[in-house]
DNA sequence: AATCGCAACAACCGCAGGGAC
DNA sequence: GGTCCCTGCGGTTGTTGCGAT
C-alpha cells in the first residue's frame, strides 16, 4: 500500500494564500529547491510537500514568464504537440519561462479550439474529412488526408520508405524569433537501427543550438504504421 | 442588480520512473 | 531482485472571473 504523499489532517488546500507564498519563497531562497517531502514542516507551511512544490514551479520560481501567449508561441506549441503529443513538459521545456501546467491549460482551453475550428483533428492533426474549413497552407495528402506543408519535393510522396529516406534533414522551423529555440534537427538513422522486415524505426531528434534532450527523450521510438500521421505532420507548421 | 453559463486558470490526484538501500 | 521513497508528469477537478441575459 502506497504511503499518502502527507499527512492530509490539518493542510491547507486550495488558492495558496500571499502569506504562504512568502513562506514559501522565503525558504526556498535560502535553501534551495529539493526535499519537497520535508519542506513544508521545516518552512513552516500547512501544505503537503506536492503541492508546495507545484506553487514554486508552476507560479513562484522567478523565471516564470506571466501573461499571453504570442503567435510564435502558439506555432511552437502546436508544431512540438504534433510532434511530441501531450508531453506537456517537454513542450514546455522548448518555451523559455512557460511551464507544463501553463501550456497545457493553454492547449486545452484556447489552441484545440482554434484547430478544430480551422478543421484540423487536435489529437492528430489531420485535416478533418467532413470540415468544409482548410487550413491555408493545408493540402490533403493523397489518400491520406493527411496535412502536409510547404517541403519541397515532399507533399506528394506516396511511399513512407522513400520519403522517410529523402527526409534526413533539418526539418522543422526555423524562426525570427531567436529568444524562442525553435530548431530540431529530424534525423533518421537507419544505418544503425532500421532493419528490413522490422515494424520499427528510430527517430533522433536533436536540438541544434540548447542543450541536449535527456537521454530518455531523445529517441522516438516510431511504428512504421505511424509514419502517415507523424511524419507529414511534422512539416506542418514549417 | 441578480443569476446563469461558460471560459480560463489554479490546484489536486493518481501513477510511473528512478535512485537508494 | 524487492521495497521504499522522492520526484515529476499528465489528466482531471475546482474555483474564479466575466459577459450575456
Amino acid at each position: 500500500m502506497r504511503r499518502p504523499c502527507c499527512d492530509r489532517d490539518g493542510m491547507n488546500k486550495g488558492a495558496w494564500s500571499k502569506h504562504e507564498d512568502q513562506k514559501l519563497i522565503d525558504y526556498i531562497t535560502t535553501h534551495g529547491e529539493g526535499s519537497w517531502r520535508s519542506l513544508p514542516k521545516a518552512a513552516g507551511l500547512h501544505r503537503c510537500g506536492k503541492s508546495c512544490r507545484l506553487r514554486w514551479i508552476n507560479y513562484l520560481r522567478p523565471d516564470i514568464k506571466r501573461g499571453n501567449f504570442g503567435q510564435d508561441e502558439e506555432d511552437l506549441i502546436t508544431k512540438l504537440h504534433a510532434l511530441l503529443g501531450n508531453r506537456w513538459s517537454l513542450i514546455a521545456g522548448r518555451l523559455p519561462g512557460r511551464t507544463d501546467n501553463e501550456v497545457k491549460n493553454y492547449w486545452n482551453s484556447h489552441l484545440r479550439k482554434k484547430l478544430i475550428k480551422l478543421g484540423i483533428d487536435p489529437n492528430n492533426h489531420r485535416v478533418n474529412q467532413n470540415h468544409g474549413a482548410t487550413h491555408p497552407q493545408t493540402t490533403h495528402h493523397n489518400d491520406h488526408n493527411v496535412i502536409s506543408g510547404s517541403i519541397n519535393g515532399h507533399g506528394t510522396t506516396s511511399d513512407a520508405a522513400s520519403c522517410l529516406e529523402e527526409y534526413e534533414t533539418s526539418a522543422a522551423a526555423s524562426s525570427d524569433h531567436h529568444h524562442l529555440n525553435l530548431d530540431l534537427t529530424i534525423a533518421f538513422p537507419f544505418s544503425d537501427h532500421y532493419e528490413h522486415g522490422h515494424d520499427h524505426r528510430l527517430i533522433e531528434i536533436e536540438p541544434q543550438n540548447n542543450e541536449p534532450f535527456k537521454a530518455k527523450d531523445k529517441i522516438m521510438e516510431v511504428s512504421t504504421n505511424n509514419i502517415y500521421t507523424t511524419f507529414p505532420t511534422l512539416i506542418l507548421f514549417r
